[in-house]
DNA sequence: ATCCTTTTTTTGTCCAGGACAAAGACCATG
DNA sequence: CATGGTCTTTGTCCTGGACAAAAAAAGGAT
């Protein structure tokens, strides 16, 4: 006589690809070749994924993100899987990061973590305060990532309150007219912002012009920006997730449709050390080689 | 002997999905129906757009987001949507926003944006600055997009401006410990930013105690934020873009999963005037309104 | 051993063409 | 006018097959 209420209500396909960022094409592969996730299925046959393979799917996301094979992992359990996430529990210490800082995050303790981050920023100076820890906890927060220690909403709570530090201390430096003038942005598949806004704040602080285009900016609309802006550099990011191989390709494409007098610069991950297929592109290889750019690009084009 | 650069190289149909947001079905089952677009084929029969076909499309989408019907106008020429774009020119005037910072987002001036908005902040005040400035400019920036006179870089330029401004000017009135504590977030198919920003700012101006976790939290981590965090209010904040429908049963299914202690506000174009199908749901009509909710709170929860 | 090249396997994305339900347009009736 | 019912349009989902890019494994040379 009870009426069961839809609590733990099952997800359409949609939901599942929005909510574990695999596709409705893998996830129907997967069901064909592996035998999972076999979902229950709806009046019209439409897949309906229960709860729990929703969430054994955002685990197999995670190992795979982290270097597993799909065959290899697919089959566990999930008490198997959360095992296998927990035993990569990486050796190296986490970075000199503010151990503190991490904890408010784990605790959702957004106003403590403002706070704290605020201090740092006063002590430290706005250049420093990117490199030396907004940096570090960035490296931080993706490896507890990685080993599980935390999820969607603790990473969210983390990237607004470092942007709300960020963009306030960005906008107090507000240096009109000075050369060179910098186009920031990502590519369209990028959209991890917090790399930008740290190369942002960096180069704000050593006096440049800069414009950021938030990310996921269109190739053309960028070639249009840049050149009717009169930009000197432009400047894109990437995120470890990003495939190295489209970033070389993107970047070619770029550095073609772009005149020769505007430079180059992209950092992160997925670029490092890969100077030697990117000619005409400086690679930067951290914050601080973005002010060793900077000095060069004066040097080379102010008399 | 001219070796061709692929300058304006075709896309793939996932490039299309991202560039214009047309659904990789939806294209395909729009080449079948109406016979548009019509791409070429790569050695292996994959469809490959040329960039002047994903311009149309770009154009087809403006349209069916001003509620055009796409076997109404799939089969126009380029010139012709243009033209409809523009007869759509509004009649009715551009709001009550400042036309010069408009003008500042049109003609890509970063720069004196940011300063406009600044001194705008400076002179009005937090509340009245997002209220009167922030608002009115929204509105106008999304009317000039809908009549086509601005682009994606127009737009997120303008974007990542006023988050500068609010960002700031949020982190600067950071009120620790003070009721009720409100958490704010979108639904994972919610994107946009700005309007939460808008409510934090007029909120922590009240002297509420906010804590964004930015757009998309999944309903299951923003159920567990709401209540591990103590938190009194769940705001909630909706685009013209999201679907009335689905507005409400998300809400509807949040106010299930969460005890009845915890309040929940929703505001934005999708849930104006429903409040008869949204009962234990406040819905903020406005900024203004916004403050109003935190006062009846206030009246009914602190002695 | 280590490094580089070639073959094999794995894996994600794309394709065709059919089906269906939700939303929109249309129409008749109170 | 509003309101409810029918027809049309439209986006999403389905199945099952194919293929190329990436990863792993195997082979060979230094």
């Amino acid at each position: 006589m009870e009426i069961q209420p839809k609590l733990d209500s099952a997800s359409s396909i949609a939901a599942v690809e929005r909510d574990t960022g695999i596709s409705k094409d893998t996830l129907r592969v997967w069901e064909r070749r592996y035998g999972f996730p076999v979902p229950e299925r709806d009046a019209s046959g439409d897949r309906l994924y229960p709860a729990d393979q929703v969430e054994k799917l955002r685990l197999i996301r995670r190992l795979i993100d982290q270097g597993k094979r799909p065959a290899k992992i697919i089959g566990a359990s999930s008490e198997a899987l959360l095992a296998m996430i927990e035993v990569a529990n990486t050796p190296r210490q986490a970075a000199a990061a503010d151990t503190s800082m991490l904890q408010y995050v784990r605790l959702h303790r957004g106003a403590e973590l403002a706070a704290a981050l605020r201090q740092a920023l006063l002590k430290q100076g706005l250049q420093r305060f990117a490199a030396e820890t907004v940096a570090p906890l960035n490296e931080a927060i993706g490896e507890a990532w990685m080993r599980g220690e935390i999820d969607v909403p603790e990473e969210h709570l983390y990237t607004e309150q470092v942007q709300n530090v960020l963009r306030g201390a960005i906008g107090a430096h507000a240096g009109v007219g000075t050369r060179p003038r910098v186009l920031l942005t990502t590519f369209p598949d990028e959209e991890h912002v917090l790399g930008l806004l740290m190369v942002e704040a960096t180069l704000v602080a050593e006096g440049a012009c800069c414009l950021s285009l938030g990310t996921r900016t269109p190739l053309p609309d960028l070639r249009t920006a840049a050149i009717d802006g009169g930009f000197d550099v432009v400047g894109l990011s990437f995120s470890a997730a990003y495939p190295s191989r489209q970033a070389i390709d993107d970047l070619l494409q770029l550095r073609m449709t772009l005149p020769a007098t505007i430079a180059i610069w992209a950092g992160g991950e997925a670029v490092k050390g890969k100077e030697k297929r990117l000619p005409g592109i400086r690679i930067v290889s951290s914050l601080a080689d973005s002010v060793n750019a900077l000095t060069e690009w004066r040097a080379a084009h102010l008399a």
